[in-house]
DNA sequence: CTTGTCCTTGACGTAAACGTTAGCTTGAGT
DNA sequence: ACTCAAGCTAACGTTTACGTCAAGGACAAG
């Protein structure tokens, strides 16, 4: 007996600060499809709120509710059909590709930031050591 | 002289594959602010086709416009007032973590595809050695 | 000087992702 | 049995981030 715990639609909307509104609205687009209690209460399984987590972490990406719900798909394909794995191995690839892209972004955006926390650093060394002398040139430019 | 290259608005946004009227939106809403021609057309100089860059950068992040203005507003700030400058370095710093922690949940997220793709791809075996067997049970669940 | 292409400023339209209110039901607690 | 917070559905409202005309100026080519 799998004693399997649940939770309410509030449980959830506590614990990642988010409304009941937004996890129903994800149900309405087919995202997650909790279970009904006998009164018709949504009850959502610890898988249910594995999934929730996932269109949470998308969504800090920047990707949209379709393309969250296409990933989804991927991660509980029938495991049936061999064609089916076959494509979803393809689109796995193609994930992949792109996070690894978007890792490396990140870097770059971190090395910007940290060039510009440097400048500035620097800047402000030179402002207090000496208190008062000519403005100096723009070496600007970020990441390529 | 310095010939600083410019750029016209269907350049660049054909350069970065938008519409002309997503940069004039992102001018709107004060991300940029190219100068005039005599003819009062937008000339985009390399600094603004950089913040550009820098803006489509954020979005694909999920970060809204208004995030990007205080991010951008923070790499080019006056440079001559010390307060202004501590709390640029310390926003900056914010933004540092906040950039660590989304690298770390692109990880899990690589981890998660990876995964999913090894069940995948040893499901695909077993389907392919034997041609009909019994099904299996269902080990689940995803990075915590 | 006309034509064609690119640019300009409005102004209205729209899809995505929820927020909000209304009206009614459920069920845990006393 | 009564209360009342928490759920439910349905429906309309809102914000963000542009798309899409409309009506006209700019400018290189012929």
């Amino acid at each position: 007996m799998p004693h399997e715990k649940n939770y309410s639609i509030s449980e959830l909307a506590n614990e990642f600060d988010i409304s009941p509104r937004t996890i129903r609205f994800y149900e309405e687009k087919r995202l997650i499809s909790p279970k009904r209690s006998k009164g018709n209460y949504r009850i959502y399984s610890r898988k249910d709120r594995t999934r929730l987590k996932l269109i949470l972490r998308g969504k800090r990406f920047g990707y949209t509710l379709e393309e969250i719900a296409e990933m989804i798909g991927m991660t509980d394909v029938d495991m049936s059909e061999i064609a089916q794995i076959e494509r979803s191995l393809a689109y796995g690839e193609k994930k992949l590709k792109e996070i690894r892209g978007r890792i490396e972004e990140l870097r770059l955006l971190e090395q910007d930031l940290l060039n510009v926390g440097e400048k500035l650093a620097g800047r402000l060394k030179d402002l207090r050591r000496r208190e008062s002398t000519s403005p100096d040139p723009d070496p600007d430019d970020a990441t390529e």
